[in-house]
DNA sequence: TGTACATCAGTGAACGCGCGTTCACTGATGTAC
DNA sequence: TGTACATCAGTGAACGCGCGTTCACTGATGTAC
């Protein structure tokens, strides 16, 4: 069933006739895929041609037939290895609430969602917008990605609710998608925020601060 | 310069060849408007074909380019149109941080955001991925929209600051934004996360919770 | 009140480009003996 | 070590559809006298 790239003994990759790939190939593939990524930051989905990824990774549609089903193919094979990268913030998230420096790891969470939106922004874009229109394979893989950090989050809120540090009026897992909703947008927007004159550094660290008295209720 | 619907005194429409429109001739253009939000909501700007535009509107495609350049320009006339409704709730806003009612109202502001978008939703939607890939025009119209509500924040935000309810290691503005995108994301995602078990109302809640808690300093 | 003319609004039908997609083929690399 | 054959990888060139776009035209509505 699985097609991702970065699962541990991943199976053999295959081509559209179901031809196992070689070394070559498997370069050939990577090439169109990273056309694909670089055209995707310079036009929208809507303006990409078949044609044009072929050429700019120097070979032709045809080839790129024998790799994809269609450009949307690729997108969601590049969304996936995107998705693939979650895990690392999430690790960094689960021990980031406790302790002196709470507030420069909850920085570092911040940093990290931003940095991962900032190296994959085009795709992400992209993933997100099929998944509201609703596209399942897409959404499929966003869940997979932003699940395990609701999850967290709202583990976080459980505990520190049980402390008796956060009221009981809130609803752990409703907070915990309203601050990932609210990371997720603040990195995908956040450059457009420096534009209007607000530092990278004051939007990382009040965000930070918000991040953490929403989880822990104190400041 | 301004090609605005709602505002007021507004000058007379115009058509492609500079000829105003009569009475006939803007309900047709209303038509063709309504049919391209309708099939935006069934399917992304991507497979938006000005035939089906004009087919869905009872006309015919001659029609449609009589009234718009092409299709991103009706749809950034619908944007323009949707952002028009964004002063009602900044009103809501700017009253809503005081006195004994102010969850209640902090609700009706959350509540309001994700209304907004619900009836905007396909539209909202395109004018945010264009304004992300760089488009300016819509680039500017999610400004003068959304502009209003991050200064309202960040107005409130400081008035709580001077009053020392709220650290002046926060950035007002930096925060407004936060929560501008935290509403925003929060009002584009709620029924993927109903759809999670999340219930409307705990969602609003708890998002209404955060703001205030973000805004006033305390619960 | 009727006729002539002007403007408004709308469209059928066609043109032609751009693009997705495929097929039949070539050349490169690997393997058997 | 050399030859024959199998598989791998890639592509040139064409086909044809779908769609954007326009032109020359028709019919409807308004206005002058």
């Amino acid at each position: 069933m699985s097609r991702s790239g970065s699962r541990a003994a991943a199976q053999p990759q295959v081509d559209q006739n179901g031809r196992v790939l070689g070394p070559k190939a498997l370069q050939t593939r990577e090439r169109l895929l990273r056309a694909t990524e670089d055209l995707l930051s310079k036009r929208s989905l809507r303006e990409l041609r078949v044609v044009d990824i072929a050429r700019e990774a120097g070979t032709s549609p045809a080839t790129f037939y024998q790799y994809f089903k269609d450009v949307e193919d690729a997108v969601l094979l590049l969304a996936e290895q995107a998705d693939d990268e979650m895990p690392a913030l999430v690790e960094q998230l689960e021990a980031a609430w406790s302790g002196e420096d709470r507030l420069e790891r909850a920085r570092g969470v911040v940093d990290g969602f931003i940095r991962h939106w900032d190296s994959h922004r085009a795709i992400l874009r992209v993933r997100n917008l099929a998944a509201e229109e609703g596209d399942r394979r897409f959404r499929r893989t966003r869940r997979k990605a932003l699940g395990p950090v609701l999850g967290g989050l709202a583990g976080q809120i459980e505990s520190f609710q049980r402390q008796g540090k956060v009221g009981p009026e809130i609803h752990p897992y409703a907070a915990a998608a309203a601050l990932a909703a609210f990371l997720e947008r603040l990195a995908s927007y956040h450059s457009e925020l420096e534009g209007l004159g607000i530092a990278r550094d004051d939007l990382v660290d009040t965000c930070a601060r918000i991040l953490i008295q929403t989880v822990t209720g104190e400041a």
